[in-house]
DNA sequence: CATAAGTTTAATAGGTCTATTAAATAAGTG
DNA sequence: CACTTATTTAATAGACCTATTAAACTTATG
């Protein structure tokens, strides 16, 4: 009783993005997020106003959270620089799998909605290129790293991490024969990818 | 007047196409199918029976449009087995960039109607690999290309030329600063991918 | 031309959705 | 406690949506 007394507003925003990213927004009513909160429907206006400004607080939490957690990856100096870009090609693999869903949403947010083009640009910013841009340079630095085009290199990287997860049904078709476990496929292709992008960069 | 008799039945899924690829389907009402068309909403029902059917004729149509066009592509014998590999490459990536909407469109209706995910994979079949494991054999079989494992090498050049169509927004944030064009990214871009396949199955 | 079959319309039932409002309840504060 | 503020509820306005239906219109065919 008295511990759930601030918890309604995190738990709306908590519901709203689990079930907008799961069934898409204009699947998911307010009458439905509330629900399955056991709320009244009303609250989600008392506290987000409009549905729209509900999506927009989803948005930004979430964009916040995921990429803290890139952020985080430690790359020790003392690392070899061909194990720091592996690990960081891990570590974004594995991020992909989790946000595939959100990362789904977002670019049907953009495409269905021209405002959230804007909106998402602003909060995106310049939040990705960090860590990668990073090693790059240590690596040629060291001399181990071809001179490469970071945006064209960082594109990669994401276009291999991101379809196995983000296009899953289909890829899952093309590959349905050979690897009837998909577990097994995805394993397979993070291999793939990181050999891929270190035959890119190593010299 | 007596031209347009029986194109009633065609123009409705035209214009449901073109609203469902753009805004989604749930964000788009066979009243406004209707009204775009400026016919009377119930011809809807009449032709389709329901909204669901008519997503349905919808992606039918659609998917075999897709892919009869890559099915299309003369790989001459005469030509180079590598020369054709480039060219099927083109022209996938082309075909990317045109279809890029309805992809997005696809996995949404993957993601958020478990039921279209059966129907999808009943669609798609196997339509897809059939070009490019024919050059492969081709290729190992004059000794050019490495043996490889043709549902990787599928899904690696699938999601190289899907993502900077299908993510757009999010590939143009990242690649903003160094590309102000987007169209100027995307030529390099394409390259890129050509060389990155290639450098895969040369020997 | 008369009748049947195919096409189109207006009207509407029945549902759900976003958003608002006024009233009820709980919590906080002097 | 008295009174203010914050939270929660029930009820509902107003819009729009899917789907149906019965009637009107058009075309085809004997």
């Amino acid at each position: 009783m008295t511990t759930k007394k601030k918890n309604i507003e995190a738990d709306i925003l908590k519901m709203a993005e689990r079930l907008f990213v799961k069934q898409g927004y204009a699947e998911t009513s307010t009458v439905q997020i509330a629900a399955k909160l056991g709320i009244n429907q009303a609250l989600v206006y008392y506290y987000y106003g409009s549905k729209e400004n509900l999506l927009k607080n989803v948005l930004e939490r979430r964009l916040k959270r995921a990429f803290s957690k890139l952020g985080k990856v430690i790359l020790d100096e003392k690392m070899l620089v061909e194990d720091a870009l592996k690990e960081l090609l891990h570590q974004h693999f594995r991020l992909c799998r989790v946000n595939a869903d959100f990362i789904r949403f977002m670019a049907n947010c953009v495409a269905n909605q021209p405002k959230m083009g804007v909106f998402l640009r602003e909060q995106l910013g310049v939040l990705i290129q960090g860590k990668v841009i990073e090693l790059l340079q240590r690596g040629e630095r060291e001399g181990v790293f071809r001179v490469v085009c970071p945006e064209l290199f960082i594109t990669t990287i994401f276009s291999l991490n991101i379809t196995p997860f983000l296009l899953n049904p289909i890829v899952r078709i093309v590959t349905a024969e050979q690897y009837p476990d998909y577990e097994m496929f995805l394993k397979e292709r993070e291999a793939e990818n990181i050999r891929i992008i270190m035959s890119i960069v190593k010299i």
